[in-house]
DNA sequence: TGAGATCCCATGATATCCCATATTATCCCA
DNA sequence: TGGGATAATATGGGATATCATGGGATCTCA
């Protein structure tokens, strides 16, 4: 299972490119595609990435799914909201440079707004980059708001 | 099934080593990550850790659960204030030395504010990290806390 | 031919490995 | 049961490997 845990902060150099940490690369040596696939999130200013087997993996059950459903003509027509397919056109596939750095389109960069150091964030089954100061300001508010969660629901 | 028990204290080092105790060490042993997962507490100037089954189990629910219910966008779009997705941002991987060490991030260390000694304490499925200090007030606190609620539930 | 991308090598900082040692706990046999 | 022998543990420090980063050279494609 791979799995992206904690949070590092790398620099983006001159030539556009960041190191992946080493801790998620790790994550990734059994991918057949030696790289990340990267888009702009849809809830948040930030980029969402993961492997591509995971990007695989969504797309079988999209289609699974149509198929149980007899709808398999929507695997041909699509829908044009369809998150999965919206997703697959913002979608970026980023390959390794040989130090495991990769370079990061300007669309992403502007969605995220990046700026010279970028934090990448460990979700579990995929991971963040984010702007460090607005990934600690959304960072603070999700702690003070378990931290409420708790208080409340302890007493 | 993991269980840790009792309360160890030991050294910081100058390179930022502490060993783990050995009896933790050995709950441990069938773990395939050899080291523990540990972040800061939600609730309290500590650090939470156990092994890595524990947080892959964590994770697999939330994949799980958004698969089954048809929900594998969520699994794109994510959940920004899942205590899930909180936490595996804030976790670290701290794998053990050959001596059975690790290496407390900078992050962790203030978070728990430690010094130079920390409580290693059992807590049965997990164990926390302590300034030993501030452990014995809380521990104060908790027994007489428990010894009152008994006096009145007993007269 | 020129801009961007890729490859290759270099480097400083940091983490990891390996060996050493003191102290404590455990064992074993008289 | 006592006490010396043995093993396990926590700790320390030097050597080595890894990582993030930088920059020159080569390649590619319009």
């Amino acid at each position: 299972m791979t799995s992206f845990l904690s949070t590092f902060v790398n620099k983006i150099d001159s030539k556009g490119r960041v190191s992946v940490p080493a801790p998620f690369r790790a994550s990734l040596t059994t991918e057949s595609f030696q790289g990340i696939i990267a888009y702009p999130s849809l809830a948040e200013p930030a980029i969402d990435a993961f492997g591509l087997s995971m990007l695989e993996q969504l797309n079988r059950r999209v289609l699974d799914k149509n198929l149980e459903d007899g709808e398999f003509e929507k695997t041909l027509l699509g829908r044009p909201d369809s998150i999965v397919e919206t997703i697959m056109a913002l979608a970026h596939e980023l390959p390794f440079d040989g130090q495991g750095r990769v370079i990061l389109p300007t669309a992403l960069i502007e969605a995220a707004g990046l700026d010279s150091q970028v934090a990448f964030v460990g979700r579990g089954n995929r991971f963040q980059i984010w702007n460090p100061s607005k990934f600690d300001e959304k960072q603070n508010e999700a702690v003070a708001k378990i931290r409420e969660n708790l208080r409340v629901g302890s007493s």
